[in-house]
DNA sequence: ACTCTGACTCCTT
DNA sequence: GAAGGAGCCAGAG
């Protein structure tokens, strides 16, 4: 009951405490975010992490886009309008809502990896 | 309980 | 690229 509750919970705080650690200028996709947070093939929980996040917390939600590289909020709604905004202001190139994951993918090293083990 | 729906992704055509 | 299908799984009706 509400040990299932508590696990949910702790999965989204931890994709919220990884996509904390996603550098100014780097992106990742949603199923890099969850691999990294220790969560594999959650990709949808990722996004969902995203919408729920907390506006407390100031989280860069607009560095995760698509594994495709293309921003994956509709592209009518202002909130597509804001991820290219707010990555443009980074100095990340966005090209019709799309970023070159060659150039901007966020990959972590080792080090960076070993750092994160404090949760 | 069951169906639908995603700010998803991978694999195969 | 595009399109279809299969995993994924928590919310909402």
């Amino acid at each position: 009951m509400t040990k299932d509750k508590n696990a949910n919970a702790d999965s989204l705080m931890r994709i919220w405490n990884t996509l904390e650690r996603v550098p100014y200028g780097r992106v990742v996709s949603y199923g890099q975010l969850a691999d990294l947070a220790g969560l594999p093939g959650r990709a949808r929980l990722a996004a969902r992490a995203l919408r729920l996040a907390p506006a407390e917390r100031q989280l860069p939600w607009y560095r995760v886009i698509g594994a495709s590289g293309k921003i994956s909020i509709p592209k009518d709604s202002p909130g597509y309008r804001e991820q290219m905004m707010r990555l443009r202001n980074e100095g990340v190139e966005v090209n019709n809502g799309r970023v070159a994951l060659s150039l901007y993918q966020w990959q972590p090293d080792l080090a960076e990896l070993l750092w994160q083990l404090d949760y």
